[in-house]
RNA sequence: GCGGGUGUAGCUCAGUUGGUUAGAGCAUCUGGUUGUGGUCCAGAGGGUCGCGGGUUCGAGUCCCGUCACUCGCCCCA
């Protein structure tokens, strides 16, 4: 075992790891283009307060969770723990207001000092996209309708299941919070230690705990929905309408909170029984207030973000890579010609693959081990002849082919 | 930050109640003569048994510590 390795929490991709991490991204994008979402490119450390004042002061990622330190220069910067809060650092920064409503999608990695488990590294990788300015509930419609766009063209509808619920506004989520805390009080001495401290920074949270004397304590909890005011149930129910109109299927969870603080209204995660304790696969939700609280104009926004290694690890297989052609010469002069030959063969969109040395037999294990489709053979007779020995690697089979007709008899292996 | 599990060859693992030179499969390399791979056969290389200490005549095996990985809690994608 060697001394050197990767930090804590990170992970070198390689082969079909990078294939599937690749798919995932590549696909969700493909589809979020449909949507008319354009990428995005933040970087991925910003100034520490774009996170402090997005995430909240007391959220766990902000206050332990941080890769922070402190430049040569005396800046304080994070790496991003996650992608909202740099796209809406962004549009103020460029002043795209005038622009909106504006469509983003982003990809890349993120950073989280945390104990790394199943499908949670410290640098993980996420994709998200985020729609800006547009307040009606269609917009989260369209928004989860992409996410289910997605995770349906990467087959992920069977294994994974959309829930659905709502923080209200403002005013209903204040309203609540004083409601749940007052019953929460009745209750304290039978709650959890952890959901006792959660009384105090963040009592929603509370209703998804995992133990289970909290979660008797809040099964009956007053939920969430019946506290909504008027305009906030409207919007919850146009949200649901357009689901159902689209054949979107979806399950109310009242549980279902958030934990960073600028969330409202509509919030969202696909979830799956497949990943052991990190069952969500794909989160979002809707904050009209984020771009405010960070010191920009008024701007409604919802978004979401995905974890690509937990996508990756449910995908069920992708498409096996192109495999090759081998180009194999036998001796010195042979090397040119081939060489000549391999690169003609790559301009016409071929995937060609030349060895680098050895005999013959050595040239065709490593043919074998890169599944090459064929053998293209150049020998002396070969090279004398101006032809080539064309064998296919799965039957066996050898034809000699006019160099000049390479391209056109190994059409079928493009 | 807290709890459980695991660390033996490049990989996956075996290693019996502590007992001589630590094993297998896969992978790698060589050979089975010339310009033919994948199969088959023969052989070879490769391990300070995570690291440090302790118990013992003797430790891969038992004890303590430490580090790493892993699963769970917390939190989240």
């Amino acid at each position: 075992m060697s001394q050197l390795q990767p930090i804590k929490g990170t992970h070198d991709l390689m082969f079909e790891d990078v294939r599937r991490h690749r798919y995932v991204e590549e696909t969700a994008f493909e589809i979020a283009r449909r949507y008319g979402y354009g990428e995005i490119a933040t970087p991925v450390f910003e100034f520490t307060d774009v996170f402090k004042r997005t995430l909240g002061d007391t959220s766990d990622i902000v206050t332990k969770e941080m890769f922070t330190f402190e430049t040569k220069g005396g800046d304080n910067i994070t790496l991003r723990p996650e992608g909202t809060a740099g796209v809406a650092r962004a549009f103020i920064s460029e002043g795209l207001a005038q622009q909106t409503p504006l469509k983003f999608f982003y990809r890349g990695p993120m950073f989280r000092y945390e104990r790394p488990q199943k499908g949670r590294q410290r640098q993980f990788h996420q994709f998200g996209a985020e729609l800006l300015g547009v307040a009606s509930p269609q917009a989260d419609v369209e928004v989860i309708a992409l996410a289910d766009h997605i995770l349906k063209t990467l087959n992920l509808t069977g294994t994974t299941t959309l829930e659905l619920n709502s923080l209200g506004d403002v005013e209903s989520r204040l309203a609540y919070r004083d409601v749940l805390v007052s019953y929460l009080k009745g209750h304290e001495d039978k709650l959890s230690p952890d959901s006792r401290e959660r009384l105090i920074r963040n009592p929603l949270r509370i209703l998804d705990s995992k133990d289970p004397g909290d979660k008797a304590i809040a099964a009956n909890a007053p939920q969430f929905t019946a506290h909504l005011n008027t305009a906030s149930q409207d919007f919850f129910k146009a949200v649901q309408d357009g689901l159902s109109a689209l054949g979107i299927g979806f399950k109310v969870v009242p549980a279902l909170v958030r934990g960073l603080d600028y969330y409202g209204h509509t919030a969202f995660e696909f979830t799956t029984e497949a990943l052991g304790a990190q069952g969500t696969v794909l989160a979002g939700g809707r904050y009209d207030g984020l771009i405010k609280q960070m010191g920009g104009p008024q701007t409604p926004g919802i978004g979401f973000a995905a974890g690509i290694e937990r996508l990756a690890m449910l995908l069920p297989e992708i498409a096996a890579e192109k495999r090759p052609i081998a180009v194999i010469p036998i001796g010195d002069e042979e090397s040119k010609v081939a060489q000549e030959i391999t690169a003609k063969l790559r301009h016409e969109g071929f995937t060609v693959d030349m060895g680098y040395g050895g005999n013959m037999g050595k040239r065709m294990t490593r043919a074998n081990k890169i599944k090459a489709v064929a053998a293209v053979i150049l020998g002396s007779d070969e090279v004398r002849e101006g032809v080539a020995t064309v064998r296919n690697l799965d039957s066996g089979e050898q034809v000699k082919v006019a160099q000049a007709d390479l391209a056109r008899h190994l059409a079928g292996h493009k």
